[in-house]
DNA sequence: TTTCCGTTGGAAAGCGCTTTCAAAAGTAGC
DNA sequence: GCTACTTTTGAAAGCGCTTTCCAACGGAAA
């Protein structure tokens, strides 16, 4: 019977002191009313007499009361928060698309929960249950890597929007903004320039998203005719120094080539720093294009040529694509596509 | 009285289908014990008989229970998260920072709600209440641009742990993380090389942490007897573009000067672009020296000499502290001091 | 065997909100 | 002025856990 935790004595309402947070039922006891009532007026969720609305107001303003959201979460069975896996959270690529997740979450009146799965199987499994656990409404997954089963698994207990992956499964939306072609972009565009040696400094291998850079690239060696050659294709791993050393490794490879198509511009920068410690110039001797369009690929020297997708609208998207799911809309895809920056990197080896 | 929500009949526990998300209480009717001693095998906040304790894991496991975190939050009046308020999740410098505090935490079993503030006292104001509304437990906020009263009277109502500032409060933890010596060992290292005309390209003008920068400058050029001269110091904002801007600016202005001193590795990049576009080498020419190490500083042309602090560190310290502080413990300072990473973007012009 | 004391374990209250249900209060209509 | 509806409002149950309180239990001392 004894009442717990309860500090204050039954007066309890008459004395305002350190009672801690405010909570409704004190604003329905200084508004008169019951605490269905500020419920109520609080979601909109019933029409209630002018005269009671204005004071409850009154009293919350008087109060300062803010509802609780651990309990409104309880009692509805929402949390309003959702989670977002990404590599990790200090990507320099994928940064500009966090925020823009996050501003247009948060507009909506959700929290966002992010989480790094270091594209790691075991630490993205990690961090969905984590999510789960904490039962957010919906994960955006940025280019995951769990494999496609778990993935639909996924999607039939939970609200999912993936990027740079594509899955069937309800109440899920994949935006697969399939990378190849502005591979293929970037490399025709060597071509258009004279290139017909071009060399390509590949991402990690088993993601799907690198595989289709090169795709792309092989594609416009296809189109125009060039044989492919593995010589040219040096592994990275999407890193500075994983660029820098492919570079190294075609360069002692004695590798011929005038022109490089990097799979991301940290692969670019790295193998311009490669080239520049032999004394080869760019885009002189050898031309490079990269892809991503980070930031600051328009203020290194030289500013580098490269493929822009709008990684900001990518964010926009995967977070509107979310709100659609959790509305029960069907989300529509409104990805642009990739376009080439072109900058002073590359020239031209013609006539 | 009418049970309301519960979409099955009395004998619920018998019936394992569609039920919704497994509950503590259905575990404990599995086991065959009361929800207490679910919870207190849960928490370890009893002695459980040793059988009752496997028949509860049993039924946990078989029925796959997760506790639900918010019902937890609510009956515990703590939430397990805690805030944390960031310029913009995608800043470049901050990166790691974000990543090492997300890593520890979450090591500690908080969940991190990341917002940013955009460096806008209102939109930070913002952030802080929602974050408050939320219930989080603590508050980190990274070189925040609030008042230091708001600070202040933000510390009575919960834990804050700071960097870049530096304020008077209990239950809260400033890693006040001075620039200045920093700053002065870069141009002291400049100085040392032979260098008397330095110019400065600087940060926000209202900034405490570019101030810092600033002062550690002119600190450096007094010990050694150089005159300091507004006509070398160049208004920037630790934007790329902000260091073309001011580099572009000294040049125009014929400011004469054989080194730079960047207040940050952003700006360095854009002077350097800016330098080259005219023609100037780094560092033939001009030595320029930046602050931050950003992970592309080593990998720029040339790979930039540049004032290095561990981010990483800083973020590990403030997620320790803020957990030190969560367990009523007095956090102890651990940072280290800044270093500067000579690379290749400065020269000696003496003899 | 009885008494006393330290363990275990269950019943139930409570966290702060939402929502159902039914009673109270208005509004018409006759 | 009274019946028959249609709002508006309050009481109370419930969301899924934690934690207090106390009864039951088991063993040691008597």
């Amino acid at each position: 019977m004894a009442t717990r935790r309860k500090l204050v004595g039954p007066k309890a309402a008459t004395t305002p002191q350190a009672t801690g947070p405010v909570t409704l039922e004190m604003v329905a006891a200084e508004a008169k009313v019951s605490p269905s009532t500020v419920s109520r007026i609080l979601n909109g969720t019933a029409k209630v007499r002018e005269s009671k609305m204005r004071a409850v107001r009154a009293a919350i303003s008087k109060l300062q009361f803010a509802p609780n959201p651990v309990a409104r979460s309880l009692a509805r069975g929402r949390s309003s928060s959702i989670g977002v896996v990404i590599q990790t959270i200090d990507s320099p690529f994928y940064g500009e698309a966090l925020a823009a997740i996050e501003k247009t979450l948060f507009r909506a009146g959700y929290s966002v929960l992010f989480l790094s799965g270091h594209w790691r199987e075991d630490d993205e499994r990690r961090c969905v249950d984590h999510l789960l656990a904490r039962r957010v409404e919906g994960i955006i997954l940025v280019t995951s890597c769990l494999p496609d089963e778990e993935l639909v698994r996924l999607a039939k207990k939970i609200p999912i929007v993936l990027t740079g992956r594509s899955i069937e499964a309800e109440r899920s939306y994949s935006m697969d903004a399939d990378a190849t072609p502005g591979a293929r972009l970037a490399t025709e565009y060597l071509i258009g320039q004279g290139h017909r040696k071009i060399a390509f400094i590949a991402g990690p291998e088993n993601h799907p998203d690198s595989q289709q850079r090169l795709a792309g690239y092989k594609a416009a060696l296809a189109a125009a005719k060039i044989p492919y050659s593995v010589k040219l294709v040096a592994p990275g791993d999407y890193s500075d120094g994983g660029g820098h050393q492919a570079m190294t490794r075609l360069l002692d490879a004695k590798a011929e080539f005038t022109a490089v198509f990097a799979a991301n511009d940290q692969s670019a920068y790295g193998a311009m720093l490669a080239l520049h410690r032999r004394g080869l110039r760019v885009p002189h001797d050898i031309s490079i294009v990269g892809f991503d369009d980070l930031p600051t690929s328009s203020y290194i020297i030289p500013p580098l040529t490269t493929v822009h997708r709008s990684i900001n609208a990518l964010g926009e998207a995967a977070a509107e694509a979310m709100i659609d799911l959790l509305d029960g809309r069907v989300p529509v895809s409104k990805l642009s596509s990739a376009t080439l920056a072109i900058r002073e990197s590359t020239r031209s080896v013609r006539g």
